[in-house]
RNA sequence: GCCGACGUAGCUCAAUCGGCAGAGCAACCGCCUUGUAAGUGGUAGGUUACGGGUUCGAUUCCCGUCGUCGGCUCCA
């Protein structure tokens, strides 16, 4: 779970995070949750030490629902044995057991964690003071201090709870085992990550338990199969998804939405084809930076061709396809690009994480002096159509230059940065710097959202590039009559159709706003005889726009209630003998509400304005 | 890719110690003509992911492949 590895959290709650953000809230570092559970993760490793005297223990921060902690072991844990480290931690919390800190010097943390080779590395770190204990990189040299309690010791900086009595037992669970490489390098040794949670309270506990549960019932992948969206075929291949009509119809409608935005966006469309000669890949340098995520070359009279990973090379040869005039730029080309790219058998996640997606991507192409307001624009852009789609909470990150690996000059990068910040800053969106983080071609800002689990996908991404004007040699001709080089922004606001897709399944839980539902409203009859009147109605309805179904089956009208429920249609509309006699419809909403009869035309009023309305 | 778990009907899950593979829902065919979350009877559905091994006999034990799930790493 990405969103819970300490890097993660630590970056969150400690980063620079803009003004805008509740600076009130309590820092999860100073909680009473963030010392139980680091206390919560010491006294699991010395069940697990006690029961593998020859295990070695690395580090076991808090994180954000829970806590883990990463040993090297003799032999794989199973779920027996999580059992009985659970039963053990309970017995020891019960001891009430002191935690107790002591500042010592490196030398003596050595001779103490003699035998733990992790523990030796994290004290040569701390020495050196370049190094915390995750690896990351030191401002400052940090003191060395141990925390004690009972006859176990482990290297910590704290904070820890006083005394083991102040964790209810009752309130810790061990939840799972899963690999995790030593200091995240999947050179190092593969350690053998233990999760769990632990709260105030064992109603807590439960609380979160059921929260689980209920992020289960909101995962894509479930509703994608109980609401018919879409599918993956083993023959077809993993990471390779298969819309069905009921999904093609929203990602349809997310589609003509955002084309229309683009197009009062002052964008261009372009169309580009799914394979490219090896030649362009090499002017672009894909091959050489990219290679890993492509898939294998086609052969074609003696030439080699890719699969395209990227639209941008083909979106660039249509801005070459000309001499350009300082009067052109802006140009933005948009193109709903369908990209593959190899990803590792080990990282696919349903829509989320796939091998061949489509992005809503476009290229921008604008002189340095219009940088800044081109900045500014697509990132309000972005922010709107996540909006226009109900999203409020986003997270945005600001990488910079890495110092070791950037295309360009230090002062290059230096305005469009700024530029990026100022849109940051301008939008009033919580933002963090991801300091040092940027690729080499350019900064970027990225905007990430959260599934039902809580895990962090990055949706949105504007990144500066400075490196393929260079080598595909953009020029457009200045006032001065020179050629000059422009500006070229990558740019993805949904990111890509699947997985803003799986996000937003799971952000409506299925549940979409009547606009995009691809159901909007189900006939159910109460009798046969009521059929002639509501093929009349569906009719009536669809020549509205309405996306309407009847449901003809030989069932009984709460049988069809049901499953309408069940696939989440909004409108349910029922006839019987009083409605075809009156002219009406009854109408029941998913929400369970029962606004009752009404006529046709009232109905059709009220979806226009719930269509409207968004809901 | 790596670590671990898992793979039985479209879905959710059974199957004792290795002894003829089963249920509910869905599907299909009937009956019922229904008033706000499952009416009712029947039929069909399987080389137990795939391949190999051990065994008189494998869903069950072993090996390999493929896939899924949870992590690690990486990214839209």
């Amino acid at each position: 779970m990405k969103a819970l590895a300490p890097e993660w959290a630590r970056a969150f709650f400690t980063k620079e995070v803009s003004s805008m953000a509740e600076s009130e809230k309590e820092r999860y570092e100073d909680s009473d949750l963030y010392r139980i559970r680091h206390s919560a993760a010491h006294v699991m490793a010395q069940a697990v030490l006690e029961k593998f005297p020859q295990g070695k223990y690395t580090i076991g921060p808090p994180i954000e629902e829970g806590f883990y902690y990463d040993f090297e072991l003799p032999r794989a844990l199973t779920p027996e044995d999580l059992e009985a480290i659970e039963k053990r931690m309970r017995a020891i919390l019960k001891e009430k057991h002191r935690f107790v800190k002591q500042v010592i010097s490196a030398d003596d943390a050595r001779h103490i964690f003699k035998d733990q080779p992790y523990k030796l590395e994290l004290i040569d770190g701390l020495a050196a003071g370049g190094f915390d204990e995750y690896g990351n990189p030191l401002d400052e040299k940090p003191e060395i201090s141990i925390y004690t309690h009972g006859d176990f010791v482990d290297l910590c900086r704290g904070p820890h709870v006083e005394n083991t009595a102040q964790i209810n037992p009752e309130a810790v669970k061990l939840m799972n085992v899963a690999g995790a490489y030593w200091r995240g390098d999947e050179h190092k040794q593969m350690l053998q990550r233990i999760y769990g949670t632990a709260w105030k309270t064992p109603a807590e506990l439960e609380d979160y338990l059921w929260r689980l549960e209920e992020a289960k019932r909101r995962d894509h992948r479930r509703l994608g199969r109980e609401l018919d969206l879409f599918s993956v075929s083993e023959d077809v291949g993993p990471g390779l998804i298969l819309w069905h009509p009921k999904g093609g119809m929203v990602r349809k409608i997310v589609e003509d939405f955002c084309r229309a935005e683009h197009e009062k966006g002052g964008y261009e469309f372009v169309y580009s084809p799914h394979i490219g000669k090896a030649n362009l890949w090499e002017i672009s340098g894909h091959l050489g930076w990219y290679k890993e995520n492509m898939y294998a070359p086609i052969e074609i009279e003696g030439q080699q061709y890719f699969l395209k990973p990227m639209n941008c090379p083909f979106h660039i040869e249509i801005y070459k396809s000309h001499i350009r005039s300082y009067r052109d730029l802006p140009m933005r080309f948009a193109e709903w690009g369908t990209v593959y790219r190899f990803e590792r058998s080990g990282v696919l996640h349903g829509l989320l994480r796939v091998r061949g997606f489509t992005q809503d991507d476009a290229h921008l192409f604008c002189r340095p002096d219009q940088m800044a307001e081109e900045i500014d624009r697509v990132l309000q852009f972005s922010l709107n159509l996540l909006r226009a789609f109900g999203f409020k909470d986003f997270q945005a990150y600001l990488s910079t230059r890495n110092a070791e690996k950037f295309a360009g000059s230090a002062e290059l990068w230096e305005a469009p940065t700024e530029a990026l910040r100022q849109a940051l800053i301008r939008a009033e969106v919580p933002y963090q710097i991801d300091e040092g983080e940027a690729t080499f071609y350019g900064p970027k800002i990225d905007i990430k959202m959260r599934d039902a689990l809580g895990r962090e996908w990055q949706l949105t991404t504007i990144q500066f590039d400075f490196n393929l004007p260079e080598r595909f040699d953009l020029t457009y001709i200045g006032e001065d009559g020179q050629p000059h080089r422009p500006y070229m922004i990558h740019r993805a606001l949904l990111g890509s159709m699947e997985r803003f897709m799986g996000v937003l399944i799971e952000h409506y839980a299925g549940a979409f706003p009547v606009w995009l539902a691809p159901v909007q409203a189900v006939l159910i009859p109460i009798a046969d005889r009521h059929l002639e009147y509501i093929r009349e109605v569906a009719a009536k309805l669809k020549a509205a726009g309405l996306r309407v179904e009847i449901d003809e089956r030989s069932e009984r009208m709460n049988a069809k209630i049901r499953d309408a429920q069940n696939q989440k249609i909004p409108y349910m509309l029922v006839v019987g003998d009083q409605e075809v006699s009156q002219g009406q419809v009854a109408l029941r909403l998913r929400s369970g509400e029962n606004p009752g009869a009404l006529s046709v035309e009232a109905f059709l009023d009220k979806a226009r304005q719930d269509i409207q309305q968004a809901v």
